[in-house]
DNA sequence: GCCTATTACGGAAACCGTAAATATT
DNA sequence: AATATTTACGGTTTCCGTAATAGGC
């Protein structure tokens, strides 16, 4: 019984039991897996895998919880090796942080910022993805710390703690019908948005659960001509005149902005955008001071309580 | 980086960092244990030993972080054997139970009985020690479950459920001054007792505790002439004259008695009897089993849930 | 001086990659 | 026929025990 063969079946099992991409994933030769599992197996004398002849079909009941156990174990070396790496010397490494457009085009850069200066010797790198994709990569470990407003709090494995709160806005061109409601926000419907055709997130994204329940409830249907991943995108289009836009607050400044602003807190209700980590995942000292930039208020120690089980 | 290294450095842990006695307990040769700790220093590129040139002193900062992930690792391993072994074939294997003579002698027998009868495969092995001992089996894995009054469910990292409550009684000789309250036990009192010599437990031992406790609140030293560890002793000398014994109800049946035998419970209070098992640790078929026999009213679901953190 | 940890060394075993065979769709 | 898994094989590396050395107390 070795790591590898643990690091073998998790990736196995990562990759729907294909252990050819699994070794491609691992950069190692397909035989090797194979004959690594096939030993663990002998030795528990228990099969792991479900085979039909040679198709691996899925785990075995024993199957299952050897691989719960493997991934506890490996898990668990991949805490030592980060807070080896901790102690090792200066504090050089990766933040892999995963998050949306939003976060990363209108709430991060002051925040990368200071992280950037602070820990010069810290490479930084931005994964872009959809809030499920994010959630994914937490658990999967392919990232330290993800920052979505969906998805992170409902996924299991993941340790969440709220960063800051956000409302929708509508956004129009100067001159549009709806312009003039500028002066008095609070007296925009959800009418009045359905009046025209509307421009907005993707599903998943930047709360527009949120927008698709608001208006359901409502039992309005509006018609939503153009869907993007990003308030940039957005805008642009509604720039163009093609509808009237509903992004996320933060992605709109009023005072640089060259469209109107229109606030829609009172229609689509509150976000919460949140931060992420897996669960009894080390966080090395930079993740804490990373969090702490992008949360004030939370310190190491409230961290580590939120994120306790 | 492998599992042979966590083995090694959680076992001189245990030894206090002599790796000599490492070694034997192991059976395996002292350089091997130096090297692969060594080599695992060096792959992590952090000290673990607080070394003296050659005298190793204890951890290093690292080092006991170092050692908690390493003991988590081992503890899945073991959990990961127990459980191949589980479902690679017939239930066979070995049951060991830690606890005290008084629950040796006077409760485990009929369940025990019973337990052989299911499982003739299994193979049972009773430790016995005092509670701290008891405890300290559980956590360092050399006992699966544990069976004891005191000491149990202060010690962290075990998981604790109650398995029934006792009081003490009186042990006399016929004849003796307070044989004429065999009618009415009730009127017994602390300075009755203080009034002869004592034979009881030796500290630590079922309920001590409570005896030295309620005295102590009572302001009354009593004389205590002998202590021993178990009950058959006490009666023992009880029977001789020395004095009066104070032991538990479970270890004294009155029908059967040729002492006299007076309940206590109002004087000491009650005790309750608890059985422990390592926390987190991954327990076979036959344990279950072996619980819902000494426990009745508790099922493999219940324990889980009693024992889950 | 005795005990303990580390270094040196050599044989055995395990590991891992390529190549071939075999099973599955 | 094409794809995927397992078996076969061989070179390299790692492992581990014995023997020797160095370092505390």
């Amino acid at each position: 019984m070795n790591l590898q063969q643990f690091r073998f079946l998790r990736e196995a099992a990562r990759q729907k039991f294909n252990i050819t991409a699994a070794a491609r994933a691992l950069h190692t030769s397909q035989p090797g897996i194979s004959k690594a599992i096939i030993e663990l197996e002998g030795e528990l004398g228990v099969p792991i895998f479900a085979r039909q002849g040679k198709r691996i079909l899925g785990l075995t009941p024993p199957g299952q919880q050897i691989l719960l156990a493997a991934e506890k174990i490996m898990q668990e070396v991949d805490n030592l090796k980060k807070l080896a790496r901790d102690y090792a010397g200066a504090p050089s490494g990766t933040l892999r942080v995963a998050t949306t457009h939003t976060q990363a085009r209108y709430v991060l850069p002051p925040v990368v910022q200071k992280f950037a200066r602070k820990f010069p010797q810290v490479r930084l790198k931005l994964l872009q993805g959809n809030p499920p994709q994010i959630a994914q990569m937490l658990v999967n470990g392919q990232a330290d710390v993800g920052i979505a407003t969906e998805s992170l709090a409902e996924t299991p494995g993941l340790a969440c703690i709220d960063i800051y709160e956000w409302t929708h806005v509508a956004v129009v061109p100067p001159g549009h019908a709806l312009a003039r409601l500028q002066a008095t926000p609070g007296r925009l419907t959800l009418k009045d948005l359905a009046r025209h055709p509307l421009v907005t997130y993707e599903a998943h994204f930047a709360g527009r659960t949120r927008i698709d329940a608001a208006f359901a409830e409502a039992g309005i249907e509006p018609s939503i001509v153009l869907e993007a991943i990003d308030a940039d995108v957005i805008k642009t289009y509604v720039a163009a005149g093609m509808g009237v836009g509903i992004i996320a607050g933060v992605a709109a400044d009023p005072a640089h902005e060259p469209l109107i602003v229109l606030p829609c807190g009172h229609l689509f209700g509150r976000n919460v955008a949140r931060l992420a980590v897996k669960q009894g995942a080390y966080l090395r000292g930079f993740v804490y001071s990373f969090i702490e930039m992008l949360a004030p208020g939370w310190d190491k120690r409230r961290i580590e309580e939120a994120f306790a089980p």
